[in-house]
DNA sequence: CCCTGATTCGC
DNA sequence: GCGAATCAGG
């Protein structure tokens, strides 16, 4: 991806919104957060001077000459890529009356309905809930974004609407 | 382990 | 100039 003008003005606008570089990249699209941050620094744009959380406060520049590098042959493991094209569509028909009445009986039980992040597609992680709220034509349109358990898509309050066999929803009807 | 920003350096 | 790899910290 190129840093054309406009993609530079988001990336200042959102920086300066405090945003997280990883929250920026997921929103420009196309690049990491190691991309924006060097472009940050790139830019000569103010850091993080020293916010409560996730801010490396200065660091002693050290460089003890890495490690040999023998032409052609990198000594080095790498520990994990951070790279996710996103689960693409995942919205389908799936019964939507199931679904409004599964609300209904769960929510007529004893659990807690999760505050919302309203994250957006780009944002989703492994870990958040990618329960869709509102009309995916309408702008406001967004992801649940709540802690998901255990690998799972869903956080614990959606995971009951996602998967409710016919049994567990009469019995929760009932 | 998850995340954050910071820095280095090969490209 | 770019950004992955790496580092340092919460």
């Amino acid at each position: 991806m190129n840093w054309t003008d406009e993609r530079v003005e988001k990336l200042k606008r959102l920086w300066a919104e405090g945003l997280s570089a990883s929250q920026i990249a997921a929103q420009l699209g196309g690049v990491s957060r190691n991309a924006v941050i060097g472009k940050v620094h790139r830019l000569n744009l103010p850091g993080r001077a020293k916010s409560g959380g996730g801010t490396a406060p200065a660091r002693t520049p050290k460089r003890p000459a890495p490690a040999p590098r023998p032409s052609g042959f990198a000594a080095r493991i790498p520990t994990r890529a951070n790279a996710r094209p996103a689960g693409g569509a995942m919205l389908k028909e799936e019964g939507q009356t199931d679904v409004v009445e599964a609300v209904r009986a769960v929510t007529s039980s004893n659990v807690v309905i999760p505050i919302s992040r309203r994250l957006g597609l780009t944002e989703l992680t492994e870990r958040t809930c990618k329960w869709p709220i509102g009309d995916p034509m309408s702008d406001e349109f967004h992801f649940c974004g709540c802690e998901s358990l255990d690998s799972s898509p869903y956080c614990s309050y959606h995971a009951k609407l996602a998967y409710q066999p016919v049994s567990e929803r009469r019995k929760a009807e009932r």
